[in-house]
DNA sequence: ACAGGCTCCTGCAGGC
DNA sequence: TGCCTGCAGGAGCCTG
């Protein structure tokens, strides 16, 4: 399931091969689950406006597009260039936004290659690509938005690659749930999902289901300290285990990710040896260790 | 206002 | 072998 790294991953790797391309074409299915806005308003938003830009905000991808050109010229290479020091960069004017939900997957392919099932979305690039949006669970989300109207998607929440331990610790004051339920509030923190809660709650030694605003600064800083970590940690594994998730080979390699505690259930912990306990917390399969957590 | 529970969806695993 | 049930979860929505 994609969550912060991974889609922080997937984001650089459609950057890579979009940024400077153009959208020439836009097919939606017919499914009205993924469309967040209509799909012909989609259709319309973003034919033929250059791709400025592809990065993450939360766990959405946002692709920043700009001036459009109003003949489609598909067939050729888009002959925009990346902007250079010389020319200054042209400016953003709207962003199609993509979440994944579940099993969203973003696929750069050829026009001819094999359409695979549940494909909710085909752009036709200038450069002869197409960029498809792929997602059986339908869990996932496609938007359009103008700047002008609604200025740049900063997200539901602080990025907490970013946020400041102390901007950390006060996100979690006076609030009376389980801290494990907080850390997946997008509202209060984006980006981060099941499994890095899991994995930053064991690194930090915090019980799941302590309420997040009874936990001491101390414990909100070393918490903070920790989903860092283990967020960087994974985006660097990330980064080399799935580099060609965007070209046509899907999840491979997301759950190549060292967890110490997610989906390890009476496995053995690897600082104490106890056994990896699970319970049912906000719904979620919850994973901890019974005596390194407190 | 806030917290918790339900619901959407499909694919897969496990049981009989 | 095949069918059925339950489970997985991000996030919007509803309820208390």
């Amino acid at each position: 399931m994609p969550e912060l790294p991974e889609v922080e991953t997937i984001a650089r790797g459609v950057d890579l091969r979009l940024r400077g391309d153009r959208i020439v074409e836009a097919w939606f299915g017919s499914h009205s689950e993924p469309f967040k806005t209509p799909p012909a308003q989609q259709a319309e938003g973003i034919e033929g406006r250059l791709i400025l830009a592809v990065k993450r905000v939360g766990k959405h991808i946002v692709c920043e597009l700009g001036e459009r050109l109003i003949q489609k010229t598909p067939g050729g290479r888009a002959p925009e260039e990346a902007p250079s020091a010389e020319t200054p960069a042209p400016a953003a004017e709207a962003e199609w936004i993509v979440h994944l939900g579940m099993t969203g997957r973003l696929l750069v392919t050829t026009p001819e290659g094999p359409v695979a099932a549940h494909t909710h979305a085909r752009l036709t690039l200038a450069s002869g690509r197409e960029l498809r949006f792929v997602d059986p669970r339908r869990f996932g989300r496609l938007e359009y938005r103008e700047l002008k109207t609604n200025g740049a998607f900063a997200g539901p929440g602080a990025e907490p690659t970013t946020i400041s331990p102390e901007a950390f610790a006060q996100l979690f004051r006076g609030r009376r749930l389980a801290i494990k339920a907080a850390l997946l509030n997008q509202t209060l923190l984006h980006g981060v999902g099941n499994i890095y809660a899991d994995e930053s709650l064991f690194r930090a030694g915090i019980r799941p289901r302590r309420m997040a605003g009874r936990l001491r600064r101390a414990e909100l800083f070393r918490l903070h300290t920790s989903l860092l970590e283990v967020l960087r940690h994974a985006i660097s594994l990330g980064g080399s285990s799935v580099s060609d998730y965007v070209d046509a080979d899907g999840v491979r390699g997301f759950f190549q990710l060292e967890h110490r505690v997610y989906l390890r259930t009476g496995q053995p912990c690897l600082v104490c040896g106890t056994p990896i306990r699970r319970i049912l917390l906000a719904g979620r399969g919850t994973h901890y260790c019974p005596v390194c957590q407190k």
